[in-house]
DNA sequence: CGTTACTATATGCAATATGCAGATAGCAGG
DNA sequence: CCTGCTATCTGCATATTGCATATAGTAACG
């Protein structure tokens, strides 16, 4: 339990944009994975980007850390679906990975700056 | 190699923050892996956010792929060295990478306006 | 009724990535 | 001799991911 919160911390650190992106959508409103999947497209990821099961295993991710929580639907027509609502855990993960987002957006303008010769780097 | 090289492609996409930290710090002159370990602060990278295995290893991913070429320079005080170098194939890497990054700051600029209310999402 | 297709969720397996710990080794100072 | 810093590398356990596959409901076609 604690070995493994630390360690999601440190990880926390390191991008997780899948994450950002359904907790995002999560956010805006109640849905199911599938839905999910398709509204990543939102966020340029394309099919062949993200695999379905990733997106699920995710959600599992998720759930099991208490970011979002799911209750089935019954379905008249097709199959049954899970629908993942955000918590207030959740919520206030996605303000730290927004505030996080920030500051590595400020590296990467900073590496392209540099890549483009917009900017020097003195080693010392 | 030829699924290595495709699976590569779509990880290619994934961000590879480290890979183009050290491929920039490289490309800006020579050096070995504890230098860029230490220069990686430069990028936000502190101690405790990357561990030392984790450059050396990449360096021999990206040396693999003939992204950059090593050398061993022999030191009269300490232990030698392994001096990377960027090669041609890690130039255009690197550009590639670039522009990919610069797409993924769209993306993430979205998701802090949709985050900070600043841009709402119609889901249809 | 069998087949195909689309929606929807989930799991097994293999490959990859990563942190932690420790091995090895040179050099310097006490 | 011991400690500490520099420098590189490997073993192990765990996490993540893509691919393939399983399961299952509905609908349309012949």
């Amino acid at each position: 339990m604690c070995s493994h919160d630390e360690a999601r911390q440190k990880r926390h650190k390191k991008e997780r944009m899948l994450e950002i992106c359904i907790l995002t959508l999560v956010n805006h409103e109640m849905m199911h994975g599938y839905r999910i999947l398709e509204l990543l497209q939102r966020f340029g990821y394309q099919p062949e980007d993200v695999d379905i099961s990733t997106v699920y295993r995710t959600l599992h991710r998720l759930e099991n850390h208490d970011r979002i929580i799911s209750t089935w639907e019954d379905s008249s027509l097709g199959p049954n679906k899970r629908i993942y609502a955000i918590t207030e855990t959740g919520r206030r993960m996605l303000a730290d990975h927004i505030e996080h987002m920030k500051q590595r957006m400020q590296v990467m303008k900073q590496l392209i700056d540099l890549n483009e010769g917009k900017m020097r780097l003195d080693l010392d």
